[in-house]
DNA sequence: TGCCATTATCGTTAATTTGCGATTAACGAT
DNA sequence: ATCGTTAATCGCAAATTAACGATAATGGCA
C-alpha cells in the first residue's frame, strides 16, 4: 500500500465509522450505564451484586445490561444461575480511536 | 462477595464525572451529530453549508445543533443573518479524559 | 420429580427523542 | 419601511427509551 492510500485510509471517516461512533456514544449515553462501565472497569461482577450496588429494579439493570452487551461494551458469561459479567476493554479502544480519528478527518 | 462490592470509596471518578460522560456520549451518540462533528473537525462552517450537507431539513439540523452545542461541544456565533459554528475542541479533550478515567477508577 | 436462586423477558406506562413543515425572529440591504 | 436571507423555534406525529412489577426460563440440587 503507497503512502498515499495509507492516508487516505486513515483519514477518511466514513459513514460506516460514523454510525459504530454514534452506537458505542449512545449505549454510554447513560448514567446508569456509565455506573456499570465504571463497576466492571474494577473487575467481572456478577448482576445480583450490579443490582444491589446501582439501587434500581433488577429488569432495569438487566436491560442496561443488555444494551452494553448489544453495543459490544460488555461481555457476560453464564454460570448457572448466575451471570458473570465483565467489560470489553477492545471496545472502549476501539472507541477512543474513534474519537481520536474523528478530529483529524 | 465479589470484587466489585469493595472499595468503591477509593474510586476517584465520582457521580458528577459519571453524569458528565454520560452527558457527553448521550449528545455524541446520533450519526446526524456524529457526521456534525466530523464536518466540523474540518474548520467552521455556517448553518446553510452543514444542512445541504447533511441531507436533512434545516428544523432538524438545527436541532442536531442545539444539543451539540447544550452538551457543550460546539460553539455558534452569530453573525446574522447567519451563525457560524465550530467545533470546542477542549469538550473533545475532556470526554477523552474521562474515557481514559474511567477504566483505571 | 419438584424446589431454589438468579437472570432474562414480557407488558405497560410515562417520558424523551427524532424528524418535518410552518412560522417567527433578526438584521442588512434596497 | 419592506424585502430577502438565514437560523431558531413551534407544533405535531411517530418512534424510541426508561423504569417497574410480574412472569418465565434456566439448570443445579435435594
Amino acid at each position: 500500500m503507497t503512502k498515499c492510500l495509507q492516508s487516505l485510509k486513515h483519514f477518511h471517516f466514513n459513514e460506516a465509522q460514523e454510525q459504530e461512533l454514534a452506537a458505542y456514544a449512545k449505549a454510554i449515553g447513560h448514567p446508569a450505564r456509565v455506573r456499570l462501565i465504571r463497576i466492571l472497569a474494577g473487575g467481572v461482577c456478577l448482576g445480583s451484586d450490579l443490582v444491589s450496588q446501582i439501587g434500581l429494579a433488577q429488569s432495569t439493570v438487566s436491560e442496561h445490561l443488555r444494551v452494553l452487551k448489544e453495543a459490544g461494551l460488555v461481555h457476560a458469561e453464564v454460570q448457572h444461575p448466575r451471570t458473570c459479567f465483565s467489560l470489553r476493554p477492545e471496545a472502549l479502544d476501539r472507541l477512543q480511536a474513534l474519537l481520536k480519528d474523528i478530529r483529524s478527518s
